[in-house]
DNA sequence: CTGAAAGCGCTTACAG
DNA sequence: CTGAAAGCGCTTACAG
């Protein structure tokens, strides 16, 4: 039973000889401080391990920070991009009392003008810490060369630019993902035979998860099943109808025992294969929307592989909260564990509260 | 940007034009308050929407509360037990600026005496919560009622007896668990040969996990390949080297084309079959011990069926402080996500931090 | 039954 | 460069 008490400012002050203001001083750095005296408080602060009291330094602080965000749109109203939102929006409201508040912006996918425009009205509101999924390489870099400028953090969720300045970043491992995937579905397809990858997407140039999720998958056949053959096609998902024909051509022309769905709109996949009654199909795709439990459900979808992306918004937000207020180190980079589910343990992955 | 300022006691009582001692004394039902004057401060709460200020109260707070653990000892430094221990430790942590402090107590799984001896001396320390491992269901019935004597709340963790008036449940679904284990079992044995379930344990009376794993697993393959060949042994863990010999004879015999081991103790049939060199054996197994990491890496390991033990720990930790100190309702079944790790996602499950 | 005051550990002006 | 004082929102004796 820990009976230590805590250490106070008051302590330190007093072996100091010094006032608590002076203390304080040190503490954050904040000069008007004689070099002398700065080292003793220092030196007490290390022996008798001070560690602040969270709880009293946020009540008597009036400081107040602002986090900005900055993501991509949900396509609907349950699709991806609501669920790191929703884990960004858990942390801010716990630290509300801390004195955070947020302003969240998001942009189309389909227009770097979008981002632009949204990333300059952050810049406007001179926030404290930024986080932000750098979807559009180019305007990405700008945006951060701006922040960077301004001295504000920013972490990285989703997507990764490496070595810029980012505090940390948050997100997955699409190759490895891939090649889970890729042994998943060998396990799914003991007949060896044909396997399609499947990219719905409007256009693949910016959709690097997608491809290294395709490149891993790929890779793990190489090595492991190097005879399979295995094809990627891209599917518009533009006109739907026009999806669910193509889908329906391909398998006419390769009768695939099994199709990989590189993102979460394999629902889409599913619902060809049950409309057309498309038989002895093994699908495997991404992510806990509805549609795609539904499906997992009844059996058209084999395995769901997902990542935790509530979770990333949660700890991206946090890792700026421990960085920029409580000066904390702050690992870089932190890859989701990939998560396998199926119809025997979907009913435990609750919905993030 | 959320602007409203934090409403008060100050506020309420200002309203009600009483001092701030007396809105104090409605908030925490210490009497001593006119029915008349309380029903005005609690109306004025309601409009309000009064929410405490968690810090101050925190900080203001002279209370102490002690929380008390029972579980299992660790069979070895690294066994299972250290992880639901890990993740105790984790939120006593953190909740120590709250005024918690911790006894911790573990009981041997082979000697109830040992259980009932521990129990005493919590009840002596008159804790104000507990969390507790009911594994011996008799023994716990006499604590618990105890418990609930006092008044103490308490949270069961891994095993549960329903109706106790426990404050939560955190644990696992072992049938469900049983279930995904044979679905995972059977992708990997697509020859359809027969297959062996395997308890590692001293004496199964107490082993309601293993045995509901056992249950599920044959439930899954009765609905689903009612034909399959499924025996069960029990490996006693007294005598190493006889488990060793036991697994080869089991596999002189049957030849089974895979392995279920009901617990985390699959490292043990991992060993025999590298150092027999028994070939052709798909093996699925429990938890991510060091050991059983390394042979899901070698690939002598298929699956490892995990449950987040840690969280679980730290989970139970928490809804007692929900509960206790801040009087929220809490969840009473807490089942926790029933995780698949294997060679290519093993990487992205790091240790408890 | 009720109120006024001290104090939790820190931050923030302000005075010197 | 340094100290003393007020205050953050709450709890805890204590006085009446």
């Amino acid at each position: 039973m820990d009976q230590k008490r805590q250490i106070r400012i008051k302590d330190i002050a007093q072996r100091a000889n010094v006032s608590i203001g002076t203390v304080d001083r040190v503490l954050h750095n904040r000069g008007e401080v004689s070099e002398e005296t700065r080292e003793t408080v220092m030196r007490i602060i290390k022996e008798l391990d001070y560690h602040p009291n969270v709880m009293a330094r946020a009540l008597a602080s009036k400081k107040k920070l602002l986090f900005a965000t900055l993501l991509p749109t949900p396509l609907s109203r349950e699709g991806y991009w609501t669920k790191p939102a929703a884990g960004i929006k858990k942390r801010i409201t716990e630290l509300r009392q801390f004195g955070i508040s947020h302003e969240s912006f998001t942009y189309s996918q389909n227009h770097p003008l979008d981002f632009v425009a949204k990333a300059e009205q952050i810049l406007s509101l001179h926030p404290d810490g930024v986080v932000l999924a750098p979807f559009f390489s180019r305007e990405s870099l700008l945006f951060i060369a701006r922040l960077k400028e301004g001295n504000v953090p920013f972490v990285f969720i989703d997507s990764n630019i490496p070595d810029q300045g980012q505090l940390a970043y948050f997100g997955q491992n699409s190759y490895r993902c891939g090649m889970l995937s890729a042994r998943l579905l060998s396990l799914l397809t003991p007949g060896r035979g044909s396997l399609l990858i499947l990219h719905y997407a409007k256009e693949m140039e910016h959709q690097n998860h997608l491809v290294q999720r395709e490149m891993g998958f790929y890779e793990w056949y190489r090595k492991n099943q190097p005879d399979r053959q295995v094809r990627t096609f891209e599917i518009s998902i533009d006109d739907l109808n026009a999806s669910h024909v193509k889908l329906k051509e391909l398998y006419e022309e390769y009768r695939p025992e099994g199709i990989f769905v590189t993102s979460s709109k394999v629902y889409l996949a599913a619902r060809t294969i049950g409309e057309y009654g498309l038989h002895n199909i093994r699908l495997i795709g991404h992510d806990l929307l509805p549609e795609n439990k539904k499906f997992l459900t009844v059996g058209i979808v084999d395995f769901l592989i997902c990542q935790r992306p509530e979770e990333q918004g949660y700890d991206a937000v946090n890792a700026l909260f421990q960085g920029v207020v409580h000066k904390l180190p702050v690992r870089e980079y932190n890859y989701a564990p990939i998560e396998i589910i199926t119809r025997e343990n979907l009913e435990f992955y609750h919905e993030f509260k």
